[in-house]
DNA sequence: ATTGATACTTACTTTTTGGTTGGTATCCCA
DNA sequence: TGGGATACCAACCAAAAAGTAAGTATCAAT
């Protein structure tokens, strides 16, 4: 088997949230379980894809469980795992400071806007 | 001047601290102030050119600091800035989460080694 | 038999990110 | 006069990530 090696830390933490889609579907999650087309609509930018694809590997990593409920149509939530809720905390902060960052650019004239606010 | 509208406060944190290489750049110099070539050494795998181009990202964030010494041969150091620090927390708890999930992985047999562990 | 709803899946293209190589600039010192 | 040391920059190319569009599968209701 080929080992993999990492100097710090947070290289880890960045492959489990890192990416253009991870840490928003995670941030979703942390509040509630979701089903893919609510996920659409929180995440109106994101493609079928593109959800798709980082939901596998959220699973992947043990972050994020698929819940298939027998019925039809067919229906499916995604919920953090136990795991997954280890990340909560950094999930908060994270949203947090982006909301300051927003804040404070938009103070020194940057047109900027923040359509969600999250108030956790 | 084109709106910029971010639909949650994560995404703007992750035009920060996102990519490959901002987040370990920045949790190297959340413990003390670097010199290029010390950064380079404490981060072999990237290049150069990345090394530079991340930092000029992080300063026109105003989250690093470019302090130049007037010697000769020429010296310049990269730190956080004051607004720069309030990552802090946020950075730590990525290393720390991180090497949590190293340990796991590795209980579970996995074949993964994380080579300098920043006891902070 | 056709449509509607849901949740994917695949093939293909574009964009973004990262890597390589080879350069510049400054000044001291031998 | 020509290394050596440090920091940086530019041109070019490769690889990875993300976007688009269209198709599959299931089963119920009409």
């Amino acid at each position: 088997m080929p080992e993999k090696t990492y100097q710090i830390g947070v290289e880890a933490t960045m492959e489990v949230i890192g990416g253009k889609w991870k840490s928003i579907i995670l941030c979703h999650l942390r509040l509630k379980p979701m089903r893919t087309s609510e996920l659409e609509r929180a995440i109106p930018q994101i493609s079928q894809k593109m959800l798709v694809q980082q939901l596998r590997e959220l699973e992947a990593a043990n972050i994020v469980d698929r819940h298939v409920y027998q019925e039809v149509p067919p229906r499916v939530d995604y919920r953090l795992t136990e795991y997954g809720h280890s990340l909560s905390g950094i999930l908060h902060d994270l949203c947090v400071w982006g909301e300051e960052n927003i804040d404070l650019r938009r103070e020194q004239g940057e047109e900027i806007t923040l359509l969600h606010r999250d108030d956790l």
